[in-house]
DNA sequence: AGTGGTATCGATACCGGTATCGGTATCATG
DNA sequence: CATGATACCGATACCGGTATCGATACCACT
């Protein structure tokens, strides 16, 4: 175990106090160009490149940014991940993630670990949270910003859109044009509250046009492919007669896709198929499938950019909330 | 900007020294069960939560992992980091991550960054870095894990496959199912040095049975499944002959099959398609595509476990090498 | 010469923990 | 009763930076 250089050593090379060396690798005024140079070069020379654990303690600001995240294997996630790290670019912050597995125990823990690195702001994963983890948060005095929801009331910042109109909406926009033999099919409805909430929303467009539910199949556990070609099958095989199926989210209607492709069944024109977020996969289907195109990459984006804000500004994000609401695409159903 | 709490605080509300707080707060010895309840419930009593800066700073070892990717829009990534956050839960460690874009430049300093926070160890992907990155990773003297390769040297652990071995195994696996007329389709072959690997074991193989290749496509960018369309678009119209295509991954060979199903070609019988990953998004099409399933997450849990294991050890890998070969699907064709 | 302003620098006190070592108190043992 | 072992605890010195404030040098101006 080499020892590791110190802001000590680079000062010794270059001749200076260790303050001076400080000031002149963090680019402060007050000094000289003569002694920055020589600083600069006498870190590069012994290969100095800081201790931001003894820079955080000292100013008692950590550059970092944790990222809590219900899941890695949701597409959509990652893809909010890769929006806030590209925010994050050249600003000397770093992104720190935790995967809550849908799992709100786990998220308490999660996050009361990310405080204990003085992050200087978190961004987590959706509205919902218990009590003890709110009370973590708003005791931890940094900006929070909660994204992909806001139906309900945020604790601090917000950027995300409404689930429930996004499931109206879509709702809406298929019997406008002509569905009106509607199925469901869901997976991890119990941990996925934002997938429940579509339902509720498209339900209650359902509703308010007397339209019946006419099949509903769900499945535990994540979605996938897989689940949503078995969640097709099954509720084709029970209810032949639909003309449209509203997945929760477009890796089960990727898979009811599949399923409909092989078994000779048209889409759309005998069986719509919807889904939610508008993922590559759903390019590879052009027009076939409808779908809620939601904006992940800008959502982190704009959660980072909220954040850095507070920190450059006040420390308060003032409570921002930016709603970026998805686009609905129809496909080959416009033209009906 | 209320004050935080700190380990006086608690050791005050205790009515022990800090010192015995934070004994008794790390569940060492050498304090008596009453003062540990007594801290504990302190602890408790006013939301305290520690400060891994200090903790870190003072031991001089932080419970941080890097962990460094190309890219976060490509699946397979997410999965290795949600292997490493599964193999990490529970041991106090916490990821940290990193995005290289592919660009060199980049991963030096988002490695650069990271070391700065003093992590127990860092997990990059491939063996491919800049000759200054090297000398850094090798400077930080701390367990480095490479993931995802294992064609070439690594600077200290491994855990990985042959991506030339892995290329050339498919090319055989599918002339021994029967295939003569070869074209390949590939994007972003520039920066994905593993892609290229695969493209080279591929041709290696036809060259052994004096196959040639007979078409071949690329597209610049991150491969996605509409450049998969486009690209089986271009590479069909150009040589309607072939009577296979491998694509540089199943993201690619996903959109191949897209185009192939709407053009009424089929597959495999006229064509075969070939990918790579053994993603999801293949069980979309059961048997249709000949895959090399990578155990992804299993890299993610099997790198953060050396790491974890030298940090409980005496610090260093042993320069472990782990290969997790993938397994050949060759679906349909299989039965030919 | 005396005064004030600016540029540059360094000594010192922290940040909030942990490592270390020495000091009591208690108890068994010879 | 002396001795040593053990359990428990706290004072102190760090870890490697940054904030702060005072010191010095140099210049312009009255």
């Amino acid at each position: 175990m080499k020892k590791r250089k110190t802001l000590v050593d680079v000062a010794a090379a270059a001749g200076v106090s260790k303050m001076t060396a400080s000031r002149a690798l963090r680019g402060e005024k007050d000094v000289s160009k003569e002694s920055v140079e020589r600083v600069l070069a006498a870190a590069r020379e012994i290969g100095y490149y800081g201790n931001h654990l003894a820079a955080s303690l000292s100013s008692s600001s950590a550059e970092l940014i944790g990222v809590v995240v219900p899941a890695l294997a949701n597409v959509v996630f990652p893809e909010v991940m890769s929006g806030v790290s590209h925010a994050l670019r050249g600003t000397g912050f770093q992104p720190v993630f935790g995967v809550t597995e849908y799992d709100t125990e786990k998220e308490y823990e999660i996050i009361r670990s990310m405080l204990s690195w003085r992050p200087a702001g978190l961004i987590i994963t959706g509205l919902e949270q218990t009590e003890a983890t709110r009370k973590l948060l708003i005791g931890a005095d940094i900006p929070i910003v909660q994204t992909m929801d806001c139906d309900g009331t945020p604790l601090d910042a917000c950027v995300g859109f409404s689930h429930t109109k996004a499931g109206y909406d879509i709702a809406m926009a298929l019997i406008a044009a002509g569905r009106t033999r509607f199925g469901y099919a869901g997976s991890n409805l119990d941990k996925d509250t934002r997938g429940a909430k579509r339902r509720e929303g498209f339900l209650k467009a359902l509703q308010e046009h007397d339209l019946p539910l006419i099949g509903e199949v769900t499945a535990p556990g994540l979605s996938s492919i897989q689940t949503g070609r078995k969640l097709a099958e099954e509720m084709l095989t029970g209810h032949p007669d639909l003309d449209c199926i509203y997945f929760s989210n477009d890796d089960l209607a990727a898979g009811g896709i599949c399923y409909c492709l092989e078994q000779g069944v048209a889409v759309p024109d005998q069986v719509a198929l919807a889904g939610f977020n508008g993922l590559d996969i759903i390019e590879g289907f052009p027009g076939r499938i409808a779908t809620s195109r939601t904006a992940r990459r800008a959502i982190g984006e704009a959660a980072a950019g909220i954040i850095l804000e507070a920190v450059k500004g006040n420390g308060s994000t003032g409570g921002q909330r930016i709603i970026l609401e998805p686009s609905i695409t129809l496909g080959a159903l416009e033209k009906n």
